[in-house]
DNA sequence: ATGACGTCGTACCGACGA
């Protein structure tokens, strides 16, 4: 089974790099972000055509997050992250499907820092981790995919101090990425690559994908069940040259039946 | 310190992203 994961930057704007990269890849089980489009103009009958089922939490102009799935409609858990009514940010989406637990998540950017924007970033993420908590407890296979806005360490950027005083590399931003896979989760591309330089995002601007300039911020965790049956995984960087590509490539896993 | 670039909305610039 190869499960996915791709900020889009815009579902419609990137609608034939979506369906280029899903039929050159295949995924079986697919986290979008960044939707970027009301829940009424998610391009459904595209996304059935190249074969997917989907399920979606869209919002206007911003976030927008979905589940596409080759097997049936994914079973929806939530879609609202549980311990804040007043957020209405569209940014997280669950589903069972195939036995396995798929969380979709697109965490806040957080910048500038310090901020309100900030402050946001920290209390989404201090939620996140208390429902990861219950969803480890559960001992069930679960995944955890999408845009964390997280480098997690100095490997994971191209130029550690150039990003000292960002909200994806502050120490607080750091530590609660560490405090949240101290429940025991596995982050997927790390335990397979631990020396190996990896980014699954690139700036639009001065040519960061022409000189390799990027960031390690699209992540996978999975739970102890999940980890067993790790057999691959990696980042469709190709798909970050074609035209008209979001700012992200893909990440993907496959595992084990 | 700023802006480079790209997306979306009601839009011919501003907000936001990372």
């Amino acid at each position: 089974m190869k499960i996915a994961t791709y900020n889009v930057n815009g579902v419609n704007g990137r609608l034939p790099v979506l369906l280029r990269w899903l039929e050159e890849s295949a995924p079986d089980l697919v986290c979008l972000q960044e939707l970027k489009a009301p829940e009424e103009k998610f391009p459904l009958q595209a996304i059935r055509d190249a074969g997917y089922h989907a399920i979606w939490h869209g919002q206007k102009s911003w976030n927008g997050v979905a589940i596409l799935s080759r097997y049936g409609l994914p079973a929806e858990v939530t879609r609202v992250l549980p311990g804040d009514p007043e957020d209405l940010h569209s940014r997280y989406i669950e589903a069972e499907v195939e036995g396995i637990t798929l969380g979709c998540l697109y965490l806040p950017n957080g910048n500038p820092a310090p901020g309100p924007k900030f402050d946001y970033k920290l209390r989404w993420f201090e939620r996140f981790t208390m429902h990861a908590a219950e969803l480890f407890a559960s001992g069930k296979p679960v995944v955890l995919a999408g845009d964390y806005n997280v480098i997690p360490t100095e490997h994971d950027v191209y130029k550690p101090e150039r990003w000292v005083d960002d909200a994806l590399f502050l120490p607080e931003t750091r530590a609660a990425f560490e405090k949240l896979l101290s429940q025991g989760w596995t982050d997927a591309l790390r335990k397979l690559y631990p020396n190996e330089t990896i980014y699954t995002f690139w700036d639009y601007f001065r040519n960061a994908f022409g000189r390799n300039a990027g960031l390690r911020i699209d992540h996978f965790l999975l739970s102890p069940a999940v980890d067993k049956r790790l057999k691959e995984a990696g980042v469709d960087k190709f798909v970050r040259g074609w035209e008209k590509s979001s700012d992200h490539a893909p990440v993907w896993i496959e595992l084990k039946p």
